[in-house]
DNA sequence: ATGAAATCAGTAAAGATTACTATTTTGCAA
DNA sequence: TTGCAAAATAGTAATCTTTACTGATTTCAT
């Protein structure tokens, strides 16, 4: 087990903590209650750092920012274009790495499965 | 068939001359070379506009900026961490739309599958 | 022709991310 | 312990990406 220092500890903790896969500034804004003076760069570079050592996830949506993910396990996701909101879909990806290395000989390490579309939520309140 | 703006026109033109999946920064640049005076804006305007009707895709792969495909076919992608190139992969995604539609109730209208690792020419040049 | 709607260029502003620097913290070896 | 090098941080500046705005121009159906 590493020893994280307190700002980088505080990051994880507080992704971890939720499912909504936020973005930096949302997490930035979530430590400063624990840690007030931490700084914004301070929380980019960790999460540079842990996405590189696979401790959390990078999950693009295609809104122009990027969102975090502390849950590692196999999944994938759901964007509601309505509210905008990332949820979790129980996909696994590896056996189409697999094939994919297979077929191609190309090294794939990951995958990344954005399904999108309009919650079951943003569906009823249509008008 | 619709009557498109020259300005339009170009963009959609540029994007469909390549398959290097561009960023809007880029394709700004390229479509200079025919407008010389055209504008950022009208090109983010008219990304947005063509991708809200389904003319183009958007395409995130988690460098912090979009890119854009003018391929509109089915099909995913494959983002190389070495030489940060886009590729086309024939993945055909309806099928688990679907099955997704089925076992959640979403309305799902498109997914996005991106592969990534390192692609044969940058595993060659490893050190 | 002509007037409303759409589009545009140019620019400003906002938002997201990275870079930089001086300071502080950490871990380890003497 | 103490000292020192490496790592990490706060704070800030700079850059990059995207969106917003505004007045002028174009389009196009009447």
């Amino acid at each position: 087990m590493k020893n994280f220092s307190r700002q980088r500890q505080a990051v994880i903790d507080v992704l971890c903590s939720t499912k909504t896969h936020p973005s930096a500034a949302w997490i930035y804004e979530k430590v400063r209650e624990t840690i007030p003076n931490i700084s914004l760069g301070t929380v980019y570079r960790n999460l540079a750092l842990l996405e590189s050592e696979g401790i959390i996830r990078k999950v693009s949506v295609g809104d122009s920012s990027e969102h975090f993910d502390g849950d590692t396990s196999m999944h994938s996701h759901f964007y509601c274009k309505g509210c905008k909101q990332i949820t979790d879909i129980p996909f696994d990806t590896t056996d189409d790495c697999k094939k994919l290395e297979e077929k191609t000989g190309l090294s794939v390490e990951s995958a990344t499965y954005t399904f999108v579309g309009v919650c079951t939520n943003c569906n009823k309140n249509k008008n």
